[in-house]
DNA sequence: AACTCGGGGAG
DNA sequence: CTCCCAGAGTT
């Protein structure tokens, strides 16, 4: 698509379906932009119109915002977040009165070297209220983009945005380019949306690779995950007369407070580290049995499980203390038992697995 | 390149 | 609950 008709068909719906009666979109002037484009920054539509009207009843024109008090812009910030960015507003009012005479530069550079005005914030300023031709690449612009070429990866990847910002670019009119600003902005607003786009009242859909594709939704792509890191664990599952070994985990750290077998770390881990567990007590180790692993997924980390299956033989362990005891599989398995015990989930899934596979060997055993 | 700032809406 | 929103500044 070229971009003389990609404008053209970005224009024309826009004279048909854009916005054009938003606060800010009336008695346009750089000051009234540059305040609307800072508070939208990550911030949505709606929950900006009352914090806009507000805040030029206070601060009419960029000298009242320079003269006023920081607590008091910030008061009219209060519930907007991102507060760096009304101190970056007010310190931006007060260079461009004492450095550019009270009057926005009228160019992106000199926009951008501003307090709080970065890239795409300055090309929004400089198109929408003084006419230049200059591109954005907002949430919305990224999001056409993407799906209208296929752009791969999550922006936030150097090489994405360098792409999108390119056909930012190639795509930006001369003329009225405030138009076609608004107009890409209301298009990913109201149409390119991200969750539910409606591709048949786009006027890019026959243009649009990701519709062609049919997964429209896939664009822009998003971040990656920062992915959890692996422990590792071996649970000691001691066995003796049809009853497992539970003991109640300390107050602090993962699944504290609750009942579980005794958890060796990775460097104690594994079949050694349950010998070495077991002859520190001085019990009978008899056979030890590694059982298949599972993984169980925290909020920060992943765990992965070994269970190893003890077979105690003769010697009862002196684990009478209060805050241990033995539980019979069976009561585990029972519904509510979690509740009323205070099992973690993944050790009654374990109880679960083991009841099961105990079923076929006692089946086997001889009637005594 | 990764992190931080934030309240609010959508799913 | 997670993800994202008219992003920019800092490390």
């Amino acid at each position: 698509m070229t971009p003389s008709r990609f404008q053209q068909a970005v224009l024309t719906w826009f004279d048909r379906h854009g916005r054009k009666d938003l606060p800010w979109q009336r008695d346009i002037t750089p000051y009234r932009v540059w305040v609307s484009e800072i508070m939208l920054q990550q911030t949505q539509v709606t929950a900006v119109i009352p914090y806009f009207e507000r805040f030029m009843a206070s601060f009419p024109t960029l000298a009242d915002l320079a003269a006023a008090p920081q607590g008091e812009v910030l008061a009219h910030w209060s519930g907007l977040g991102y507060y760096a960015r009304a101190r970056n507003l007010h310190k931006c009012a007060q260079v461009v009165m004492e450095e550019h005479g009270g009057e926005f530069p009228r160019d992106v550079e000199a926009l951008t070297a501003l307090p709080g005005i970065g890239r795409s914030t300055a090309g929004a300023i400089a198109s929408i209220s003084m006419g230049l031709r200059a591109p954005i690449l907002d949430g919305n612009v990224k999001r056409v983009l993407a799906r209208l070429h296929a752009v791969d990866g999550w922006p936030g990847r150097t090489a994405v945005s360098r792409k999108l910002w390119q056909l930012a670019e190639t795509y930006t009119p001369a003329q009225r380019c405030n138009h076609y600003t608004q107009a890409m902005m209301d298009l990913g607003a109201t149409v390119c949306t991200r969750t539910k786009p409606d591709c048949e009242e786009c006027p890019l859909e026959r243009a649009c690779a990701a519709r062609s594709q049919g997964n429209p939704r896939d664009y822009p792509g998003k971040k990656p995950k920062k992915k959890k890191p692996v422990r590792s664990a071996t649970l000691l599952l001691l066995e003796r007369d049809g009853e497992i070994y539970l003991e109640q985990r300390p107050p602090t750290g993962i699944w504290g407070g609750l009942w579980s077998p005794p958890q060796l770390d990775e460097e104690s881990g594994g079949e050694g580290g349950a010998r070495a567990w077991l002859a520190a007590r001085d019990l009978d180790a008899g056979e030890i049995q590694p059982l298949p692993p599972l993984r169980h997924t925290f909020t920060h980390f992943h765990l992965d499980i070994s269970p190893v299956w003890v077979q105690l033989t003769d010697t009862p362990p002196q684990v009478a203390e209060r805050g241990s005891g033995w539980y019979k599989l069976r009561q585990i398995n029972r519904p509510r038992a979690a509740q009323e015990l205070g099992l973690p989930a993944p050790i009654v899934k374990l109880a679960k697995q083991l009841l099961a596979l105990q079923a076929p060997l006692l089946s086997e055993s001889p009637a005594p």
